[in-house]
DNA sequence: CGGCTTTGTAGAATTCGTTCTATATTCGTC
DNA sequence: GACGAATATAGAACGAATTCTACAAAGCCG
């Protein structure tokens, strides 16, 4: 892909982004995206052979941060579950910061075909957490280095553990709970489902 | 609501039903189904403010057929974890028998605002499968006799368990997972949750 | 009965995702 | 430096949900 193709579609998901931070993703209109990305609608559909596609693309950005923050302020528990409610917990409050993107994040995750893009990631980033394996995570990088075994029953009940969390997240996006009560849930949950890390 | 309303509200929904079987919800357009059902476009959307209401209802129904099938034959396991992943392993064999459906549900169950007529009602399901407590489970009728604790840790694990399910029934739907595979992670995921019980 | 509100009908209009068409531009290659 | 393929553009066109408008039918109530 060439530089001005590289510029382009990173000027299509900043102005995608700032149009869904206000607004949400029903804001986030591929005619105003490619409106105001300069860019032919045709051009957009180049680039995101859909409005998911697109959608995914900025989520994807939003978890590059949440990651980063992460690894430079790893979470400092002594048990695998606090570990593990600690990371969670920071990304429900950085999620809430802009709820339409949390939204986005939510539904991608579970509609979109592109599980392994940023539910696998996820999972891998509290795995990482949970067994305090934080030493190799580069940043901007792939993360996949280290052999995660994806079967092994640790990382399942890591990946439970995601689906609570994912949940609790559609809840409070709902209005419905609020942060409190899901550190309640995430905690009794994970109590249990960490207990033999 | 009248005697006609009632009808027709039942004829629409069954008509929506019918054409989401086949097609899934795509396949189940608003015109479409005003026009099979024979009311007007704009009678449907008195009835049914949106498509998601209607598909709320469609599987709402569905739901009901599920219920049934549960408290006729209970699971028998010994254990509530056991009896839990027995009830969450019918329904999903029983959702995939109607994938466009069991896709609505899921995808309903997240997107929309109706938590408490669907979410709750599965946790209150299993919970009372767990507890062993289904002799009071009446059929076609509310289900709100016996007072169920929603904020005991007991149910939050419950809860848990649910939205672990789901998750697993949407890997399901999207092909990324077989049934067996869910019986496992089920499996292990409810041991740890539900081994107080 | 006669009027009034509610409910229903028919169908046009709007919105937004997506696709299509026709034309222009860019870029690697000879 | 010119040719051809890939890429961009402008904008029309399409499909489906939703909304709007104008009118008809059904109920209710005095």
């Amino acid at each position: 892909m060439s530089r001005s193709q590289t510029q382009r579609r990173k000027r299509i998901v900043q102005t995608a982004a700032a149009l869904a931070v206000r607004g949400g993703v029903d804001a986030m209109q591929m005619r105003s995206v490619a409106e105001r990305a300069g860019v032919a609608l045709g051009t957009l559909y180049r680039y995101f052979p859909s409005k998911m596609d697109l959608v995914v693309a900025v989520v994807t950005e939003e978890l590059d941060l949440l990651e980063g923050g992460i690894v430079r302020r790893p979470p400092t528990a002594d048990t695998a579950a606090g570990r593990a409610v600690d990371v969670l917990l920071r990304a429900t409050l950085g999620l809430m910061r802009e709820p339409e993107l949390a939204d986005a994040l939510v539904r991608s995750l579970i509609t979109a075909e592109v599980r392994i893009e940023l539910d696998t990631r996820i999972c891998d980033l509290v795995w990482r957490v949970a067994t305090d394996d934080l030493t190799n995570l580069p940043v901007g990088e792939e993360v996949s280095d280290a052999p995660v075994d994806r079967d092994s029953t640790g990382y399942v009940l890591i990946g439970s553990l995601i689906s609570v969390w994912i949940f609790e997240l559609v809840e409070v996006l709902k209005g419905h709970r609020d942060v409190d009560e899901v550190e309640r849930r995430l905690h009794i949950t994970a109590e249990r489902l960490l207990a033999s890390f």
